[in-house]
DNA sequence: CCGAAAATCGTTCAATTCGATCTTTTCGCC
DNA sequence: GGCGAAAAGATCGAATTGAACGATTTTCGG
């Protein structure tokens, strides 16, 4: 049932499109952790080498994803195009059927898609079909509540295989949803997407107060501060308090990054923060500048 | 499936993920301790197993901890004293420490408590007393932010673990939250509580208008549709509301159940309903008498 | 207590992997 | 462009692991 296969170096290699020697290489130097058996056989979990994968740690390979399929215990879909999924994210959602799409982003994720992939080609697409057919009157709010929920669920299981297991120290990145702001799914793929990108992450999650954070941002002495603003209650409540916020991040050496579709131009004319932006992927780059470089960055 | 200290080579094989000649060799070749029974089977004991595994002596970058589980539940600190639990959960909360909350419930899960006792004993009395240190100053609500999303992801992870993976018909429950009401605590330990007692669940969440849960009522012909009312923005409108919605009820056959915090003497007096209390033991009380009628219910 | 079904044993043999060595490619540098 | 070092690919005998099969032991009802 769960697909942490062991894997031996052939198989690896075939997955990663290099030969089993240079496989063999990366697993001694602790490129890619392994076990060894008695004998002395390498074991590579799936699971390690995908999130390597994800964390782009590995040297520039592509991933044969019809491979990593042969090898995930019999798991059809995991090369879909996109639209695809879409679709079938969409229905999974629609229907009664937590399941399917739990299935769905899992598996996707064990596919070696990156977080901001999934938030930004898959969820954020999906999510806006299904607001406007709610506005439109097409759907009920309670469908729109329980498709969200299911995704939601998902998505914490997916933080749950995204938590580091080793003590190792990292980073600390700091984040919420601003006063009033009650919609979590945008923040909770960004707390997604810093895990995978190796930070320490705490996340106070919906309807956060400003100086809660800015308190909690002195005390665990993040180098990174988001917030998530996908409703504002009182915008220029909410000015005043971010850039406070702003002050007193720039005094500590922290950085305030801001995103979320409530955040217009005109509020932004106003803002102060040291990064602004929409998706998934501008804010990954951005947070990436931030963390110490360690090993291979090729590109 | 007995519940053993001792495990046959198959089982271990299953847990290393290797072949269950591989192991006979192990314990032949004196790799794995194992004693014998008159007729030589070997026999190896658990702990050995994972004591070796520790010592990095067998392959387990990732053991397959479900299997272990599996055979494994039930052995280790099982039966601690529930204000132990307490202080443990409480602890675990205020410390940065998500893991250690999700341990913690999932190892009373796994011991045989059932959910009932997990909200009434475990979880409602510490949130109690985290409530009155954030009210007292004592705590941030940051803080209690945080710790409330521990509870909420590993109560999630049990909920998936609760699911049924059958597809034998239940009879359907529906709940919400009231609009508003943005405390989804309460209300998912009802739907764990439904869950674990064999029905299926239909779980809009926080914040859900009243004329849409009736909808909803009626398209997917529930049996039972309850409320958890940890806040309510505006009682009268409220009353309203649910007095509306149990009338649609009564004619669809359905029980309405209410719960939570926010349904004072005065706004009890003037509701309708078909059952209120305060703690989950007696919601699973009056939800189990509900269950054994199936297919008596003519239009 | 007995008999049948399931699980395990011990053995043999094929398939895979190891480790070491060597050749080829890639990359930075002058 | 040439050159040296580092990384990646190729090869091969020895060792380890996986798979198959009849014989034996254990389990489970009646």
């Amino acid at each position: 049932m769960p697909l942490t296969h062991h894997l031996s170096p052939v198989q690896v290699a075939e997955i990663l499109r290099v030969h089993q020697s240079t496989v063999k290489r990366w697993v001694d130097d602790g490129t890619i952790p392994a076990s060894k058996t008695p004998g002395g056989h390498r074991k590579i979990a799936l699971a390690d080498l995908l999130r390597l994968v994800r964390e782009r740690k590995l040297p520039s390979v592509s991933v044969d994803l019809s491979v990593v399929e042969r090898y995930s215990s019999g798991l059809d879909l995991a090369a879909q195009p996109l639209d695809t999924l879409r679709s079938n994210l969409r229905d999974a959602m629609s229907a009664n059927y937590p399941t399917r799409v739990h299935q769905l982003l899992l598996r996707c994720f064990q596919a070696g898609m990156t977080i901001e992939q999934m938030g930004d080609d898959l969820i954020q697409p999906v999510m806006e079909e299904i607001g406007k057919a709610w506005v439109s009157g097409q759907t009920d709010v309670a469908q729109e509540h329980l498709g969200t929920s299911y995704l939601h669920a998902a998505l914490i299981d997916l933080r749950n295989r995204l938590l580091p297991i080793d003590g190792i120290p990292r980073p600390v990145a700091l984040g919420a949803c601003p006063e009033g702001d009650f919609y979590s799914l945008g923040n909770l793929l960004v707390e997604l997407l810093l895990l995978q990108n190796g930070w320490q992450v705490i996340n106070i999650g919906p309807n956060t107060p400003a100086a809660s954070l800015a308190h909690m941002m002195e005390r665990q002495q993040a180098k990174l501060v988001w917030l998530t603003c996908s409703y504002l209650q009182d915008p220029e409540r909410f000015v005043n308090e971010c850039n406070q916020l702003h002050h007193k991040a720039t005094e500590l050496g922290t950085q305030l990054f801001l995103g979320g579709q409530a955040l217009t131009t005109e509020v932004r004319r106003k803002l102060h923060y040291h990064w602004i932006g929409e998706s998934l992927s501008q804010f990954s780059l951005a947070a990436k500048r931030l963390l110490p470089l360690s090993g291979a960055n090729p590109q």
